[in-house]
DNA sequence: CGCACCATGTAAGCAGTTACATGATTAC
DNA sequence: GTAATCATGTAACTGCTTACATGGTGCG
Protein backbone atom coordinates (compact mmCIF):
# COMPACT_ATOMS: atom_id res chain seq x y z
CA UNK A 1 0.00 0.00 0.00
CA UNK A 2 2.69 2.10 -0.08
CA UNK A 3 2.48 3.39 -3.28
CA UNK A 4 0.82 5.43 -6.16
CA UNK A 5 -2.29 6.51 -5.00
CA UNK A 6 -1.61 8.91 -7.65
CA UNK A 7 -2.43 7.17 -10.29
CA UNK A 8 -5.81 5.85 -9.11
CA UNK A 9 -4.65 2.04 -8.28
CA UNK A 10 -3.22 0.57 -5.11
CA UNK A 11 -0.13 -1.89 -5.71
CA UNK A 12 -0.91 -5.20 -3.19
CA UNK A 13 1.46 -7.47 -1.45
CA UNK A 14 0.88 -11.19 -1.81
CA UNK A 15 -0.86 -11.16 1.67
CA UNK A 16 -3.55 -8.17 0.58
CA UNK A 17 -4.38 -9.81 -2.76
CA UNK A 18 -5.17 -13.38 -0.87
CA UNK A 19 -7.18 -11.64 1.76
CA UNK A 20 -8.93 -9.63 -0.96
CA UNK A 21 -9.41 -12.41 -3.16
CA UNK A 22 -10.94 -14.88 -0.44
CA UNK A 23 -13.19 -11.73 0.31
CA UNK A 24 -14.52 -11.10 -3.14
CA UNK A 25 -14.66 -15.27 -3.21
CA UNK A 26 -16.43 -15.69 0.00
CA UNK A 27 -18.42 -12.33 0.51
CA UNK A 28 -18.56 -10.56 4.00
CA UNK A 29 -16.47 -12.70 6.62
CA UNK A 30 -15.46 -12.11 10.05
CA UNK A 31 -10.98 -12.86 10.27
CA UNK A 32 -11.69 -16.49 11.77
CA UNK A 33 -13.70 -17.20 9.33
CA UNK A 34 -11.60 -15.82 6.53
CA UNK A 35 -8.62 -18.23 8.85
CA UNK A 36 -10.51 -21.36 8.86
CA UNK A 37 -12.06 -20.60 4.57
CA UNK A 38 -7.95 -20.21 3.90
CA UNK A 39 -6.87 -23.69 5.74
CA UNK A 40 -9.59 -25.41 3.57
CA UNK A 41 -9.04 -24.33 0.28
CA UNK A 42 -5.75 -21.89 -0.27
CA UNK A 43 -3.50 -23.69 2.43
CA UNK A 44 -1.56 -25.84 0.16
CA UNK A 45 -0.85 -22.48 -1.90
CA UNK A 46 -0.88 -19.65 0.82
CA UNK A 47 -1.13 -20.08 4.72
CA UNK A 48 -1.45 -17.14 6.60
CA UNK A 49 -1.21 -17.02 10.35
CA UNK A 50 -3.80 -16.03 12.90
CA UNK A 51 -1.63 -13.13 13.68
CA UNK A 52 -0.95 -12.14 10.30
CA UNK A 53 -4.29 -12.49 8.97
CA UNK A 54 -5.49 -9.94 11.98
CA UNK A 55 -2.70 -7.89 11.37
CA UNK A 56 -3.52 -7.21 7.15
CA UNK A 57 -7.63 -6.64 8.17
CA UNK A 58 -6.75 -2.99 9.50
CA UNK A 59 -4.26 -2.11 6.77
CA UNK A 60 -6.76 -3.07 4.04
CA UNK A 61 -9.40 -0.94 5.80
CA UNK A 62 -7.43 1.90 6.30
CA UNK A 63 -6.27 1.92 2.68
CA UNK A 64 -9.99 1.66 2.16
CA UNK A 65 -9.50 -1.71 0.39
CA UNK A 66 -12.31 -3.13 2.71
CA UNK A 67 -14.26 -2.14 5.17
CA UNK A 68 -16.26 -3.58 8.44
CA UNK A 69 -18.70 -3.59 10.75
CA UNK A 70 -19.66 -5.05 14.14
CA UNK A 71 -21.63 -8.22 13.17
CA UNK A 72 -24.75 -9.19 15.16
CA UNK A 73 -23.78 -10.77 18.58
CA UNK A 74 -24.59 -9.84 21.61
CA UNK A 75 -21.64 -12.14 23.58
CA UNK A 76 -18.36 -12.89 23.31
CA UNK A 77 -15.79 -10.49 21.49
CA UNK A 78 -16.92 -8.42 18.98
CA UNK A 79 -17.41 -9.51 15.68
CA UNK A 80 -16.09 -8.03 13.09
CA UNK A 81 -17.46 -8.49 9.53
CA UNK A 82 -15.56 -6.87 6.76
CA UNK A 83 -16.05 -6.71 2.88
CA UNK A 84 -13.76 -5.47 -0.32
CA UNK A 85 -15.17 -1.88 -1.55
CA UNK A 86 -15.19 -0.63 -4.88
CA UNK A 87 -11.62 0.39 -4.39
CA UNK A 88 -10.32 -2.86 -2.90
CA UNK A 89 -12.06 -4.70 -6.38
CA UNK A 90 -10.51 -2.08 -8.38
CA UNK A 91 -6.95 -3.14 -6.91
CA UNK A 92 -7.47 -6.37 -6.63
CA UNK A 93 -8.65 -7.01 -10.37
CA UNK A 94 -5.39 -4.97 -11.04
CA UNK A 95 -3.11 -7.05 -8.87
CA UNK A 96 -4.99 -10.23 -9.98
CA UNK A 97 -3.84 -9.12 -13.70
CA UNK A 98 -0.33 -8.42 -13.19
CA UNK A 99 2.13 -10.86 -14.36
CA UNK A 100 5.17 -11.32 -12.36
CA UNK A 101 7.77 -13.28 -13.74
CA UNK A 102 9.87 -15.40 -11.35
CA UNK A 103 7.21 -15.52 -8.84
CA UNK A 104 6.02 -18.56 -8.41
CA UNK A 105 4.16 -18.41 -4.63
CA UNK A 106 1.98 -15.51 -6.69
CA UNK A 107 1.24 -17.24 -9.79
CA UNK A 108 -0.19 -19.95 -7.22
CA UNK A 109 -2.00 -17.59 -5.42
CA UNK A 110 -3.56 -15.60 -8.43
CA UNK A 111 -4.42 -18.56 -10.40
CA UNK A 112 -6.09 -20.21 -7.29
CA UNK A 113 -8.40 -17.08 -7.82
CA UNK A 114 -8.68 -18.12 -11.38
CA UNK A 115 -12.27 -17.17 -11.56
CA UNK A 116 -11.89 -13.76 -11.26
CA UNK A 117 -9.69 -12.71 -13.80
CA UNK A 118 -10.05 -12.89 -17.26
CA UNK A 119 -9.49 -15.66 -19.38
CA UNK A 120 -6.41 -13.45 -21.03
CA UNK A 121 -5.27 -12.40 -17.82
CA UNK A 122 -5.56 -16.14 -17.04
CA UNK A 123 -3.66 -17.80 -19.49
CA UNK A 124 -0.65 -14.88 -19.61
CA UNK A 125 0.02 -15.71 -15.73
CA UNK A 126 0.50 -19.87 -17.35
CA UNK A 127 2.62 -18.29 -20.43
CA UNK A 128 4.63 -16.86 -17.85
CA UNK A 129 4.81 -19.74 -15.82
CA UNK A 130 6.01 -22.46 -18.84
CA UNK A 131 8.57 -19.64 -19.65
CA UNK A 132 10.23 -19.75 -15.77
CA UNK A 133 10.16 -23.45 -15.76
CA UNK A 134 12.07 -23.29 -19.28
CA UNK A 135 14.70 -20.97 -17.76
CA UNK A 136 14.90 -23.70 -14.19
CA UNK A 137 15.38 -26.28 -16.28
CA UNK A 138 17.98 -24.07 -18.33
CA UNK A 139 19.85 -23.18 -15.04
CA UNK A 140 19.57 -27.29 -13.89
CA UNK A 141 20.93 -27.91 -17.48
CA UNK A 142 23.91 -26.12 -16.73
CA UNK A 143 24.67 -26.86 -13.40
CA UNK A 144 24.25 -30.85 -14.11
CA UNK A 145 27.18 -31.60 -16.65
CA UNK A 146 29.55 -29.73 -13.83
CA UNK A 147 28.94 -31.82 -10.96
CA UNK A 148 31.12 -34.34 -10.57
CA UNK A 149 29.29 -36.36 -8.23
CA UNK A 150 31.80 -36.94 -6.01
CA UNK A 151 32.81 -35.11 -2.67
CA UNK A 152 30.15 -32.72 -1.76
CA UNK A 153 28.89 -32.73 -5.23
CA UNK A 154 27.39 -36.43 -4.58
CA UNK A 155 25.06 -35.23 -2.29
CA UNK A 156 24.02 -31.86 -4.50
CA UNK A 157 23.15 -34.32 -7.44
CA UNK A 158 19.87 -35.97 -5.60
CA UNK A 159 18.76 -32.16 -4.99
CA UNK A 160 19.63 -31.31 -8.86
CA UNK A 161 17.91 -34.45 -9.97
CA UNK A 162 14.36 -33.87 -8.12
CA UNK A 163 14.61 -30.27 -9.33
CA UNK A 164 14.95 -31.44 -12.76
CA UNK A 165 12.01 -33.91 -12.59
CA UNK A 166 10.18 -31.12 -10.62
CA UNK A 167 10.50 -29.23 -13.43
CA UNK A 168 9.93 -31.43 -15.99
CA UNK A 169 6.44 -32.51 -14.37
CA UNK A 170 5.67 -28.51 -14.17
CA UNK A 171 6.25 -27.82 -17.81
CA UNK A 172 4.19 -30.77 -18.91
CA UNK A 173 1.58 -29.62 -16.44
CA UNK A 174 1.39 -26.19 -17.76
CA UNK A 175 1.17 -27.11 -21.32
CA UNK A 176 -1.45 -29.53 -20.87
CA UNK A 177 -3.38 -26.34 -18.57
CA UNK A 178 -2.90 -24.29 -21.62
CA UNK A 179 -4.17 -26.46 -24.18
CA UNK A 180 -7.40 -26.85 -22.13
CA UNK A 181 -7.54 -22.76 -21.12
CA UNK A 182 -6.52 -21.65 -24.89
CA UNK A 183 -7.74 -25.26 -26.53
CA UNK B 1 20.41 -18.07 19.05
CA UNK B 2 17.35 -17.48 21.60
CA UNK B 3 18.19 -20.52 23.59
CA UNK B 4 19.65 -23.33 25.84
CA UNK B 5 23.78 -22.84 26.34
CA UNK B 6 22.96 -23.95 29.53
CA UNK B 7 22.73 -27.68 28.18
CA UNK B 8 25.91 -26.61 25.81
CA UNK B 9 23.85 -26.68 22.73
CA UNK B 10 22.90 -23.69 20.53
CA UNK B 11 20.30 -24.08 18.49
CA UNK B 12 20.20 -22.68 14.92
CA UNK B 13 18.03 -20.97 12.82
CA UNK B 14 18.00 -22.30 8.82
CA UNK B 15 20.12 -19.41 7.77
CA UNK B 16 22.92 -19.73 10.66
CA UNK B 17 23.05 -23.30 9.80
CA UNK B 18 23.51 -22.54 5.83
CA UNK B 19 26.41 -20.11 6.88
CA UNK B 20 27.56 -22.36 9.52
CA UNK B 21 27.44 -25.07 6.56
CA UNK B 22 29.37 -23.12 3.87
CA UNK B 23 31.91 -22.21 6.27
CA UNK B 24 32.65 -25.45 7.04
CA UNK B 25 32.48 -26.73 3.55
CA UNK B 26 34.63 -23.72 1.98
CA UNK B 27 36.66 -22.96 4.56
CA UNK B 28 37.99 -19.16 5.29
CA UNK B 29 35.15 -17.02 3.52
CA UNK B 30 35.07 -13.12 3.39
CA UNK B 31 30.96 -12.92 3.66
CA UNK B 32 31.37 -11.31 -0.30
CA UNK B 33 32.66 -14.81 -1.06
CA UNK B 34 30.06 -16.82 0.78
CA UNK B 35 27.88 -14.85 -1.21
CA UNK B 36 29.30 -15.64 -4.43
CA UNK B 37 29.51 -19.31 -3.22
CA UNK B 38 26.12 -19.75 -2.16
CA UNK B 39 25.09 -18.23 -5.61
CA UNK B 40 26.85 -21.02 -7.53
CA UNK B 41 25.91 -23.85 -5.42
CA UNK B 42 23.08 -23.84 -3.06
CA UNK B 43 20.98 -21.23 -4.69
CA UNK B 44 17.92 -23.44 -5.53
CA UNK B 45 17.66 -24.50 -2.31
CA UNK B 46 19.02 -21.27 -0.52
CA UNK B 47 19.49 -18.09 -1.72
CA UNK B 48 20.16 -15.33 0.87
CA UNK B 49 20.14 -11.46 0.20
CA UNK B 50 23.06 -9.64 0.58
CA UNK B 51 21.92 -7.60 3.74
CA UNK B 52 20.75 -11.18 5.00
CA UNK B 53 24.45 -12.27 5.10
CA UNK B 54 25.98 -9.35 6.43
CA UNK B 55 23.44 -9.53 9.24
CA UNK B 56 24.20 -13.17 10.16
CA UNK B 57 27.72 -12.95 10.17
CA UNK B 58 27.94 -10.30 13.11
CA UNK B 59 25.69 -12.66 15.03
CA UNK B 60 27.28 -16.19 14.37
CA UNK B 61 30.17 -13.97 15.71
CA UNK B 62 28.79 -13.00 19.12
CA UNK B 63 27.59 -16.34 19.48
CA UNK B 64 30.91 -17.91 19.47
CA UNK B 65 29.86 -20.10 16.52
CA UNK B 66 32.28 -17.81 14.10
CA UNK B 67 35.17 -15.88 14.29
CA UNK B 68 36.24 -13.68 11.85
CA UNK B 69 40.03 -11.50 11.59
CA UNK B 70 40.84 -8.19 8.97
CA UNK B 71 41.89 -10.20 5.69
CA UNK B 72 45.41 -8.96 4.28
CA UNK B 73 44.25 -6.04 2.00
CA UNK B 74 45.62 -2.61 2.38
CA UNK B 75 43.08 -1.09 -0.09
CA UNK B 76 39.52 -0.42 -0.11
CA UNK B 77 36.90 -1.57 2.86
CA UNK B 78 38.25 -4.44 5.05
CA UNK B 79 38.22 -7.97 4.02
CA UNK B 80 36.49 -9.63 7.53
CA UNK B 81 37.85 -13.72 7.03
CA UNK B 82 34.97 -15.44 8.89
CA UNK B 83 35.70 -19.03 9.70
CA UNK B 84 33.75 -21.73 11.65
CA UNK B 85 34.88 -22.35 15.49
CA UNK B 86 34.32 -25.74 17.54
CA UNK B 87 31.69 -24.64 19.05
CA UNK B 88 29.91 -23.74 15.95
CA UNK B 89 31.12 -26.62 14.70
CA UNK B 90 28.90 -28.92 17.51
CA UNK B 91 25.96 -26.37 17.07
CA UNK B 92 26.33 -27.06 12.90
CA UNK B 93 26.82 -31.14 13.65
CA UNK B 94 23.73 -30.76 16.41
CA UNK B 95 21.44 -28.99 13.82
CA UNK B 96 22.35 -31.18 10.75
CA UNK B 97 20.99 -34.60 12.84
CA UNK B 98 17.97 -32.40 14.06
CA UNK B 99 14.76 -34.21 12.04
CA UNK B 100 12.37 -31.80 11.40
CA UNK B 101 9.51 -33.16 10.35
CA UNK B 102 7.28 -31.02 7.40
CA UNK B 103 9.98 -28.93 6.85
CA UNK B 104 11.13 -29.30 3.17
CA UNK B 105 13.73 -26.23 3.23
CA UNK B 106 15.46 -27.89 5.84
CA UNK B 107 15.22 -30.88 4.31
CA UNK B 108 16.96 -29.60 1.12
CA UNK B 109 19.62 -27.18 3.19
CA UNK B 110 20.74 -29.90 5.54
CA UNK B 111 20.94 -32.65 2.38
CA UNK B 112 22.83 -30.14 0.65
CA UNK B 113 25.21 -30.26 3.34
CA UNK B 114 25.41 -34.31 3.44
CA UNK B 115 28.46 -34.39 3.27
CA UNK B 116 29.20 -33.17 6.73
CA UNK B 117 26.69 -35.52 8.61
CA UNK B 118 26.79 -39.56 9.15
CA UNK B 119 24.94 -41.79 6.70
CA UNK B 120 22.29 -42.62 9.43
CA UNK B 121 21.45 -38.96 10.23
CA UNK B 122 21.27 -38.39 6.12
CA UNK B 123 19.00 -41.12 6.03
CA UNK B 124 17.13 -40.50 8.39
CA UNK B 125 16.26 -36.95 6.83
CA UNK B 126 15.31 -39.06 3.50
CA UNK B 127 12.96 -41.08 5.15
CA UNK B 128 11.43 -38.14 7.07
CA UNK B 129 10.93 -36.76 3.75
CA UNK B 130 9.53 -39.81 2.61
CA UNK B 131 6.78 -39.56 5.05
CA UNK B 132 5.88 -35.88 4.32
CA UNK B 133 5.38 -36.28 0.75
CA UNK B 134 3.47 -39.69 1.75
CA UNK B 135 1.15 -36.75 4.01
CA UNK B 136 0.92 -34.33 1.03
CA UNK B 137 -0.30 -36.94 -1.05
CA UNK B 138 -3.19 -38.50 1.52
CA UNK B 139 -4.54 -34.60 1.98
CA UNK B 140 -4.62 -34.34 -2.03
CA UNK B 141 -6.50 -36.96 -1.96
CA UNK B 142 -8.59 -36.00 0.25
CA UNK B 143 -8.99 -32.73 -1.74
CA UNK B 144 -9.82 -34.40 -4.94
CA UNK B 145 -12.92 -36.06 -4.52
CA UNK B 146 -14.75 -32.81 -3.14
CA UNK B 147 -13.94 -30.83 -5.87
CA UNK B 148 -16.38 -30.26 -8.18
CA UNK B 149 -14.48 -28.79 -11.33
CA UNK B 150 -17.07 -25.87 -11.52
CA UNK B 151 -16.93 -22.39 -10.19
CA UNK B 152 -13.94 -21.70 -8.29
CA UNK B 153 -13.42 -25.40 -8.07
CA UNK B 154 -12.55 -25.67 -11.31
CA UNK B 155 -9.14 -23.07 -11.69
CA UNK B 156 -8.34 -24.93 -8.22
CA UNK B 157 -8.05 -28.03 -9.95
CA UNK B 158 -5.49 -27.48 -11.71
CA UNK B 159 -3.08 -26.67 -8.94
CA UNK B 160 -4.64 -29.65 -7.24
CA UNK B 161 -3.34 -31.63 -9.99
CA UNK B 162 0.04 -29.57 -10.08
CA UNK B 163 0.77 -30.50 -6.55
CA UNK B 164 -0.48 -34.41 -6.76
CA UNK B 165 2.02 -34.78 -9.79
CA UNK B 166 4.44 -32.84 -8.11
CA UNK B 167 4.49 -34.91 -4.67
CA UNK B 168 4.63 -38.44 -6.98
CA UNK B 169 7.46 -37.29 -8.40
CA UNK B 170 9.06 -36.66 -5.05
CA UNK B 171 8.41 -39.98 -3.46
CA UNK B 172 9.86 -41.73 -6.43
CA UNK B 173 13.05 -39.82 -6.48
CA UNK B 174 12.76 -40.31 -2.66
CA UNK B 175 12.70 -43.90 -3.03
CA UNK B 176 15.47 -44.12 -5.05
CA UNK B 177 17.85 -41.95 -3.30
CA UNK B 178 16.83 -44.01 -0.25
CA UNK B 179 17.85 -47.39 -2.01
CA UNK B 180 20.99 -45.49 -3.04
CA UNK B 181 22.06 -44.60 0.38
CA UNK B 182 20.52 -47.44 2.00
CA UNK B 183 21.96 -50.40 -0.89
C1' DC C 1 -15.20 -30.22 35.27
C1' DG C 2 -12.67 -29.88 31.25
C1' DC C 3 -12.09 -29.42 26.41
C1' DA C 4 -13.01 -27.71 21.93
C1' DC C 5 -14.56 -23.94 19.47
C1' DC C 6 -15.77 -19.04 18.67
C1' DA C 7 -13.37 -14.62 18.30
C1' DT C 8 -10.21 -11.16 19.00
C1' DG C 9 -5.83 -9.45 19.25
C1' DT C 10 -0.38 -8.12 20.99
C1' DA C 11 4.65 -8.99 21.25
C1' DA C 12 8.86 -10.49 19.76
C1' DG C 13 11.95 -12.38 16.60
C1' DC C 14 13.78 -14.15 12.38
C1' DA C 15 13.43 -14.42 7.05
C1' DG C 16 13.83 -12.08 3.06
C1' DT C 17 13.57 -8.04 -0.25
C1' DT C 18 14.65 -3.44 -2.21
C1' DA C 19 16.90 0.68 -1.90
C1' DC C 20 20.52 3.56 -0.20
C1' DA C 21 25.50 4.58 0.69
C1' DT C 22 30.58 4.35 0.10
C1' DG C 23 34.90 3.74 -2.08
C1' DA C 24 38.93 1.25 -4.41
C1' DT C 25 40.63 -1.67 -8.35
C1' DT C 26 40.68 -3.63 -12.90
C1' DA C 27 39.62 -4.22 -17.63
C1' DC C 28 37.98 -2.32 -21.97
C1' DG D 1 35.93 7.59 -19.36
C1' DT D 2 32.98 4.01 -17.70
C1' DA D 3 31.51 -0.24 -16.35
C1' DA D 4 32.21 -4.33 -13.65
C1' DT D 5 33.96 -6.32 -9.64
C1' DC D 6 35.63 -6.23 -4.94
C1' DA D 7 33.87 -5.34 -0.27
C1' DT D 8 31.37 -3.51 3.30
C1' DG D 9 27.34 -2.31 5.41
C1' DT D 10 22.39 0.41 7.01
C1' DA D 11 17.34 1.31 6.70
C1' DA D 12 12.85 0.19 6.10
C1' DC D 13 9.44 -3.03 5.04
C1' DT D 14 6.67 -7.11 4.53
C1' DG D 15 6.21 -12.10 5.57
C1' DC D 16 5.76 -15.61 8.75
C1' DT D 17 6.02 -18.11 13.14
C1' DT D 18 5.56 -18.91 18.22
C1' DA D 19 4.01 -17.55 22.37
C1' DC D 20 1.10 -14.77 25.29
C1' DA D 21 -3.50 -12.94 26.65
C1' DT D 22 -8.62 -12.84 27.18
C1' DG D 23 -13.20 -14.48 27.64
C1' DG D 24 -17.79 -16.62 26.28
C1' DT D 25 -20.48 -20.89 24.51
C1' DG D 26 -21.68 -25.64 24.14
C1' DC D 27 -20.92 -30.56 24.75
C1' DG D 28 -20.06 -34.68 27.22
Amino acid sequence: MRTSEAIGVTKLTATEGAVLGLLAMEGEQTGYDLLKVARRSVAHVWAPAKSQLYAVLPRLERAGLARSRSGGRDRGPNRHLHRITKRGERALESWLETVEPGDREGFYLKTFLGGLMSQEALVAHYRQFRVDTLEQLAVYGELEPTNSRRGHDYYHYFLLRLGIEQAEVALAWVDEALAELEG
